[in-house]
DNA sequence: TGCCCAATGCGACCGAGTCGCATTTGGGAT
DNA sequence: ATCCCAAATGCGACTCGGTCGCATTGGGCA
């Protein structure tokens, strides 16, 4: 696999962003590491393997790396899953605070957005619930068609 | 495919409710289609594709045929998808009002709950939306560990 | 009862994700 | 700077959920 012309640069080519976000979660800095986390950094909405592949492709990156990486991610907190109802799992830089996404279901578009009144909802729910007393995730999305999609019809 | 020992028996194991709610949708009544609603009918909590294969094992049903099946009678508001963040798609039937799960990421267990306040965080985010001002579906869904699961540990 | 189209069986195919094993490489120790 | 080993990557086979096209079967109406 061709990383760089020139051996002496391949560390400088690591990206001084990625390298500290790396270091910082306690995870090994390598070449395509830097460059997911780099693709993840700039994406402005949630992306998926595909997305990556397709960005990294001339890099020549194995399908297997990929997903290893964005799973290592996820348990390193770097990245957060978010579940957009596709056929794949979608990922999102996790430093983005809780939030919400809307997706348009013809485009894929997507508006994300707080949702301060939830975790009232969720203790709520605890405190009628008979089986459970501890929730430690939950997902609240929404689909629609964006405004654009909606005039093209 | 056995179906039955007795031809003249076919029409009659067909099953009353199912044929009801087939007819209903204006959905032709078949063996098989009567069959999978009947288990979705009986069904206390989402199912799954495989969940149908299984009950249904012992009348050589295709998989193909469960799939074709849950999917026109999604599209004919006879069952409605679940997302319990599994790798298959779940299904429950369509006439239970709309409702919210919290999902045991142990055990997979189920608790149905209302959310009275959901629609109107829903109504919130469309006033202050720039790119929809219509939301066709929404999920909400909790994951945790139940109180039976969480004890064994 | 017979006919026609829809439903089913069948099997190949697809895409997401995983795994074990051989090879390469990052980064700490010298 | 070099060496070395554990960890990262490539590779390819495999699993599993889901789809598709085509041949056969069976529902329901005339």
């Amino acid at each position: 696999m061709e990383k760089s012309k020139n051996k002496k640069n391949v560390r400088v080519n690591y990206g001084l962003a990625q390298k500290q976000v790396l270091a910082n979660a306690g995870v090994k800095i390598t070449f395509l590491r830097s460059k997911i986390l780099a693709f993840a950094m700039d994406s402005k909405k949630p992306f998926s393997f595909e997305d990556v592949f397709l960005a990294l492709r001339d890099t020549g990156i194995h399908r297997a790396t990929i997903f290893r990486n964005l799973s290592l991610f996820k348990d390193a907190q770097i990245l957060r899953e978010v579940d957009m109802r596709q056929d794949a799992m979608f990922y999102e830089i996790a430093t983005k605070g809780h939030h919400h996404h809307v997706v348009c279901k013809i485009c894929g578009c997507v508006e994300s957005f707080d949702m301060c009144g939830l975790d009232n909802l969720v203790e709520e729910f605890i405190k009628n619930s008979k089986e459970f007393d501890k929730i430690s995730e939950h997902s609240f999305e929404m689909f629609g068609v964006c405004k654009k999609c909606y005039k093209k019809k």
